[in-house]
DNA sequence: CGGGATCCGTCTTGATACTG
DNA sequence: CAGTATCAAGACGGATCCCG
């Protein structure tokens, strides 16, 4: 992720932080399948690389867009959560949603629905 | 820009197209500073390079986002606008914009104000 | 002079194999 | 299960050149 500050615009601020080809992925993944755990992140479809989704897993935390715990007795089970302020990303997702429904064939919400 | 399709989420796919570094700030400068021109794009205080910006001008006329037009007399004068489907996406860019203006520090509407 | 194309070095990304 | 190490491929930045 590009950390560095380019401009005082707010889109591209914003981009610095989240607008890569994976971590609003992620963000899918926890928003509206409420996956939580490392590996429900790889089976995604889009198959995201171990390394890669470290990477932006660690990246996100950093933002205080997720936080990640411990859970269980598994010594390395651990658990990513949204923030408030990770969920506070919504409407840009939900942006992403209705223009790729109606601009882009065959894209369609799963059967499981948003959640 | 990774064309091809990765999943039916329409997130995945909207990211596909438009989901780089560069090209939803080459919208940002259409839609809302009124650029049209190869050098105009330039001047922005990102600092795109003159490859990568040719690049995303070709992706963006590929996808139907904008058109290339020439003006004037001048021979190799180029005019670049939003067609109906780039202008489409506003509500993805304003929800940007929002969502930078509240959770970045020194993000900012420009003076000019937003077109 | 405006609008690129090309080349090249660098930095980032990603696939795979491996580890605690 | 949840990552790290390694290394190849691709994206990017800058300079330069080209063409009307």
């Amino acid at each position: 992720m590009a950390q560095l500050k380019r401009s005082y615009c707010p889109i591209a601020s914003t981009l610095d932080l989240i607008g890569d080809r994976w971590t609003l992925l992620v963000i899918r993944d926890m928003m509206f399948f409420g996956k939580q755990r490392f590996e429900e992140f790889l089976e995604s479809p889009e198959g995201i690389s171990t390394n890669i989704l470290a990477n932006r897993l660690k990246s996100l935390e950093d933002l205080n867009l997720i936080v990640k715990q411990p859970y269980g007795n598994h010594p390395r089970r651990m658990n990513y959560q949204l923030t408030e302020r990770g969920q506070s990303l919504r409407p840009v997702l939900v942006a992403m949603i209705e223009w790729g429904l109606e601009h882009i064939p065959d894209t369609m919400i799963p059967k499981g629905g948003s959640k």
